[in-house]
DNA sequence: TGCTTATATGTGTAATATACACCTATGTGA
DNA sequence: TCACATAGGTGTATATTACACATATAAGCA
């Protein structure tokens, strides 16, 4: 227990509550509505309130969503500037996004679950603010 | 473009949608109302709705919770069997509880948003599958 | 006694996922 | 010609998770 100078043990702020491969459904489910090309993909999630987005793994996510399938995408070279390639959404991929809201269905339930335990006021909607009173009774 | 053999790339049908960290606060919270060893803790997890939680993980995150004093242990040899840490909340870990929450809170507003454009029909506490009709526009 | 099972707490390490830094290229406008 | 917005990436270190395995105590039972 002497000379600690561990790796900073952090279960990162900026990254808390982010679930893993958030990305993708949110991907399949904008696809699903647009075809667009990943910039303007990528524009999309940000509105979407996912406020980090970054841009090297998103592309690198969009080609393997292609490489399994899940999307197609074709080059446009019509309009002026950069290429883009235009992406779409497949049945594989529809499928997989069904699954995916399934997935997020049960999430769901554990986060509503949650904030019944955390804070007994709460209610979806109309979200309360946790008050000093509401823990007093200590074990 | 040749000779493919992937390493199967695969974004995990078993570990769709399980939010990174997401052990954490459900073992805060779980730990501010109860004051019970890892084992306990773990059953009471699975309980929650957290279906596979690791074994091996789970203790080593309950260690690291320690070490970042989220959280204190004793030591615990009066009853029968094994001894056993029993594990309690700290200030720290109360307000870092309500990081947490705050955190989810806004996850949760954009799974809301996700099911009110996955399935317009949606809304919470009365979920409704989302039936054939409901996807004939097709662009 | 020896064997099995449940309880209880961990370690080692490979596979995944993500963050962060960096690269290439086209077109617009100052 | 230089900066900047658009567009699409690669390399790699770090963080997180999965999976396999290790240790120890006690109870049941053949």
């Amino acid at each position: 227990m002497s000379s600690k100078q561990k790796k900073s043990t952090k279960y990162n702020q900026a990254t808390l509550a982010t679930p893993k491969n958030f990305l993708v459904p949110i991907m399949l489910l904008l696809l699903r509505d647009f075809n667009v090309h990943g910039y303007e993909l990528r524009k999309k999630m940000i509105q979407f309130g996912i406020e980090t987005v970054d841009q090297g793994n998103f592309y690198r996510l969009l080609r393997k969503l292609e490489e399994d399938a899940m999307v197609t995408s074709e080059w446009d070279t019509t309009a002026g500037g950069p290429a883009k390639r235009i992406y779409s959404i497949t049945e594989t991929g529809e499928q997989y996004l069904d699954l995916w809201a399934n997935s997020l269905g049960e999430y769901q339930k554990m986060l509503n679950q949650f904030f019944t335990m955390y804070n007994p006021f709460f209610s979806p909607f109309s979200f309360v603010p946790k008050t000093e009173d509401s823990k007093e009774e200590q074990e």
